[in-house]
RNA sequence: GUGGAUGUAGCUCAACCGGUAGAGCGCUUGAUUGUGGUUCAAGUGGUUGGGGGUUCAAGUCCCCUCAUCCACCCCA
């Protein structure tokens, strides 16, 4: 019944091709050569884990725990999820292999697929992809200001020199209760303003009101009290040398009040870069402080700052039409019987070094073949037919100048690569 | 989870007020012997996303469903 239709990916998920590919692993190249600078080591982690790891570590209450995990039993009954962010992972495989027994901090780098259940939109899919990094074990705020210096070295190499650093501190835990208790008491006598979502999120989480789209809500958020009032003087602190720091690196940011990330394990320095150029899902990066994570997860008390790259979205920043990438031969048999021929001489050019392409399918005419090469944009072409195989030789000719010449099969490949080195 | 838009050939899109589905591009082949690009010709292409209904007749109208895109929400 259902023997017609033809099989796809499933919602919000896609494949990647040429082009897209190409970008996708361009960007972690560069990426791994960028963090390695810093002394970061990549860490690779299961796509599964655990389902209480996120409950416990990225927050009940969270939208992410809440509504978009990917979680099933396994055939033993255990409760597993599709990873759906990073840090608890690594957080877990801090205390797993005991890296507190490490030289502290511990610095690592990761990246890879995740998996949320949403509606899918431009710029989020189900499964996404994000490059990430933690340093674990330094409390200190120059950790903070070297991280935000790596990831804008990574950026600045992808030729980004256009984005600015979003910085906020949302300060500890007792800061925060503080600050909540008096946005409570400023807007809940204006409560009949807020929306339905806002007017939910007075009880379950008020600071996250703060970053709200609705404009009506942004008004009346100027005559609130600030969070950084409500900040203690250690977090306020930290605050001031993270902000120092980055200066002196020259480091352009800019401090955003209502900038509160998502995800209940953050504590004080919190950042975001998101680009105009994106649409409503245009955050390309997030990132902070979450000093209570690891003790949550059962661990002892180690703070710990981290980021994470939306790298499809990083992606799409760079992205024009898809192409083709083309090697600069292809070796045409003339005759299906030479085709073993055809073979040989094109491992013999990748023996050294050289990108080739064997036409080895079933035989069409040379005329077709050519055509094809040329239509395909080769640079060069190598024939093979009976004469040259009676001879000794293969024709190398060139589809910029028309020109070709016999070379002798001994020392092809060598006489071939010196016959290129001009045109490059 | 909510709302809006869109589904026709591999791709980009046509098809009037309901009347038996088309173009361009691509791909394949050919235009005399073993030589490309331009050109010309031919060929390949589709259960109009799927299902149901109305009708003499549905790509077109109605309902359901699925998918994609966009926004809300949330975040990367």
């Amino acid at each position: 019944m259902a023997a017609k239709r033809r099989f796809q990916t499933v919602k919000g998920m896609r494949d990647l091709l040429l082009d897209e590919a190409r970008r996708f692993a361009m960007v972690e190249q560069i990426a791994r050569d960028a963090f390695r600078l810093y002394g970061f080591e990549e860490l690779r982690t299961p796509l599964v884990e655990d389902t209480d790891l996120f409950v416990r570590g990225v927050g009940e209450g969270s939208e992410i725990v809440g509504k978009q995990m990917y979680t099933f039993d396994d055939k033993k009954g255990r409760s597993l999820t599709l990873r759906p962010e990073g840090t608890a992972p690594v957080a877990r495989a801090y205390l797993q292999h005991d890296m507190a027994s490490w030289p502290q901090p511990v610095k690592v780098f990761y990246m890879g697929p995740y998996f949320r259940y949403e509606r899918p939109q431009a710029g989020r899919y189900r499964q996404f992809h994000q490059i990430g990094a933690e340093v674990i074990g330094d409390p200190g705020p120059y950790s903070d200001a070297e991280l935000l210096a790596m990831l804008l070295r990574f950026l600045s190499k992808l030729l980004f020199d256009d984005l600015e650093v979003g910085l906020n501190s949302v300060g500890d835990p007792e800061c925060r209760q503080r600050y909540c208790q008096r946005l409570r008491e400023y807007l809940e006598p204006r409560r009949g303003e807020l929306g339905a979502d806002s007017q939910r999120r007075l009880e379950t989480n008020p600071l996250r009101i703060l970053d709200t789209k609705v404009p009506e809500e942004r008004k009346l958020l100027e005559g609130a009290p600030r969070l950084r009032d409500s900040l203690g003087r250690a977090a306020r602190e930290h605050f001031a040398v993270v902000c120092e720091q980055l200066e002196r690196l020259g480091i352009a940011y800019r401090v955003d009040d209502r900038l509160v990330r998502g995800l209940d394990y953050y504590t004080r320095t919190v950042f975001e870069i998101s680009s105009a150029r994106l649409g409503a899902q245009n955050a390309i990066l997030g990132g902070g402080r979450y000093d209570g994570l690891i003790g949550e997860l059962g661990g002892p008390a180690v703070p710990g700052i981290g980021f994470a790259i939306g790298q499809d979205r990083l992606v799409e920043l760079l992205s024009g039409g898809l192409t083709l990438v083309v090697p600069p031969v292809c070796v045409i048999p003339v005759g299906s019987h030479c085709r073993e021929d055809a073979l040989q001489l094109a491992e013999e050019l990748r023996d050294a070094e050289v990108m080739a392409v064997a036409e080895l399918a079933s035989p069409r005419a040379l005329k077709a073949a050519l055509r094809k090469a040329d239509r395909g944009g080769y640079d060069w072409i190598v024939l093979v037919g009976e004469d040259e195989r009676a001879a000794g030789t293969a024709v190398l000719k060139s589809l910029y100048s028309g020109l070709q010449e016999a070379i002798p099969r001994e020392g092809f490949a060598a006489a071939v690569k010196a016959r290129m080195e001009p045109h490059e």
